[in-house]
DNA sequence: GATGAATGAGAATTCATTCAT
DNA sequence: TATGAATGAATTCTCATTCAT
């Protein structure tokens, strides 16, 4: 957080509404209200960004008054983390729910690489909040690694196993390859969908599928012929 | 009378101040304060980052008054950008400076990425905040990218050449694949040296490398046998 | 965290809270807050003058913190707007509650002038601020128009009818006439109220009475003697 | 002022420069620059104003550094004091150069009022801005009263010369009578060249003149028929 | 639990005036 | 004397968080 320094430090919060927060809505409405509050939040931060983004903002897009917004959340901060853990847990879950392994061809490698893209693309707006963020919160830091590491595992399993089945180079250190891929893709994406940078997606795609299929030392794999 | 008064009420800056801001310093004393704030406000956005950096800070560091600032500066923003700026401008040219091309050998292309590793140590920090920033102004969007351009360019170069000398592989589009290898280096050192994610130097120098060259096509390269 | 952070970069006040300034306050202490702070301020700003007012001045005298006035006021151009525009109103209504038009006397017409002396000693202090603001900001100069323009209409009118039941002299523009002869008496109740030139003010408001009679021309109606 | 507040009160200003500012210019050179500075803020002040105007735009209006505006001048007050004083002088000096007194005729009045017209139209703005800062420094407020006392004298003198020779009414007091005639032209001028509502200027001085003359109780005096 | 309002620390920026050459 | 630059007090306004109903 940049600064929470002007927090009147050491004031007690009443107990009453702590405790509240601590034990969450109980209540379907309760439930129905938090989730509000997190739909308006993503929308509100995704749109302004983070420091952009009034507590008030969220409140009115949520149709809370804003003193609701605390009976919810304990600050602009945690509602932030707690939209950032729902984007970073849904990456995961579809980055791991890839195809079990299997031996490399282009059209696998292509179908994972685009369905990282389109993972990617989803959230790329609060993927890009959380780098930002992450800058001030270790929290953030920690949530954004844990993403990018889900990812490059992913490809090091993926890798190690080629090298199992003899497709892969077995001299390359798979977590070491992992990451360097991972990195490549991770950061085209951020190019271009965040900075704006503009890419033919199919031409992208392709591109990356065969810098990982010749990065991981699979020339076996048959790459179709592109464009020229 | 140093007052604050009626202003916001159809501002107009003095035109004398604005003006010098504009046209930069027109004595010896004012290029040197005009430096010395620069070396101050790089220091403390190294060690506080942007946000937490005040203006006063900056003055202070530099031994100025605060109104000294803006004799110089328009604002927090407009230092920063000078700060960026210059910073861009070094890593271009320490890009740009690389030996002119030849046939790629391992070697040399060893020697490159760890120029290039070299160079964003060196920056890493501002780097960082200029990403953060990044986020929010476009102009620092600009210089982010600028930067990003003169490496991809370079290696698109060295890519286009060894084509043309017979040694990469023809059917790659040559700024593509630039744009990739470019991403990767680029993240894997920021998450190296930024986000604190560990790596081994002479590794991850290698082991980018060996992609580099493997994703360029160049398979006759010899890449000297590793670790294991 | 209430930190001013990195505005300024797009800003964008909180909607919730310019709502809250548009809309007015929603509750019955909302309400009392709000005409706490005006009174306040046009004790304040008639004590200081708009220069030397602070809106920290302001909120001290209506006993809320300096926040709480931004809750009701853009800044302390509205609040002297509000003030100056029930002020302005509050004339227009005194001047507009003149008895209904009747045969000019002597002594009704001396009346008349003496409720509008009342009326702007009442408000000299703000009428003179008014004045002075509205020398930079057209809004101003607007509620200072009108407030003349109500007391000039009152005047034309009298004029006007005057003139049908022949007391007063047909060839004059009662539009003009009371263009000039309301100047004479909004200008010298300011040059004696809130400049300092004295008057005595029984023979002031006799010799306004006489002037404006003669100078429309009612020749018919006795003037009593005065002193001499 | 509105605050000398801020000066760094009881700090003495170098004895030099102090002395030459008590001494004034005494080249040539000194002379020319002084009056350079007198009209490039007479310029400056007419267009934005006393409070937007800063002591920098004038040095730059004047072609002189900031620093040398303090050779000549003590403050922005006392450059504002010097430009106010010789527009006060001039319109004293047009004022007092009216014919001699004579018998008054229709057109002899109206000539008169013309002039005075013509004469606040010169100074208009710089007359507003001594009203405007009248209000917050006492020697503005003296200077404004200087010139309209100078309007009054004059016109007491030539209501006293008329009752003499038998024209004008015996019952008035020619020094309260010219108050309120002096107010109302200059008031009518002040609505009409400064806040912008609208005269026909022949009408207005017309109108000015019958008012004038009947105020006076000039009954004798022809008044030619005008438009309807 | 919900609401509307209250709080107040905190930072940016201006510009009259002074000062060192 | 002229110049360019230095100074720093002073005021504004924001918004996360808390609190009274």
């Amino acid at each position: 957080m940049p600064k929470t320094k002007s927090n009147r430090m050491g004031v007690a919060v009443s107990a009453e509404q702590q405790e509240r927060r601590e034990t969450g809505p109980l209540t379907g409405r309760g439930h129905a209200r938090r989730a509000a509050l997190l739909d308006a939040a993503r929308r509100v931060f995704e749109e302004r960004g983070f420091l952009e983004t009034r507590v008030a903002d969220i409140a009115a897009e949520a149709k809370v008054a804003q003193g609701t917004f605390y009976t919810y959340f304990d600050s602009k901060d945690a509602i932030f983390q707690a939209v950032a853990a729902r984007v970073a847990g849904d990456m995961i879950v579809e980055l791991g729910s890839n195809r079990p392994l299997a031996a490399a061809t282009y059209e696998r490698t292509y179908a994972a690489t685009q369905r990282f893209v389109d993972s990617y693309r989803r959230n790329a707006k609060i993927l890009a909040l959380i780098e930002q963020v992450g800058t001030f919160t270790p929290e953030m830091k920690r949530i954004r690694l844990q993403v990018r590491e889900a990812h490059v595992d992913r490809l090091a399993q993926a890798i190690a196993h080629q090298q199992e089945i003899g497709l892969a180079d077995d001299s390359l250190d798979p977590a070491l390859t992992a990451e360097l891929v991972g990195s490549m893709v991770d950061q085209v994406c951020h190019v271009w969908l965040n900075l704006g940078h503009e890419f033919d997606e199919a031409e992208l795609v392709h591109a990356l599928t065969v810098l990982w299929l010749r990065g991981a030392g699979m020339k076996e794999i048959v790459v179709p012929p592109r464009s020229g």
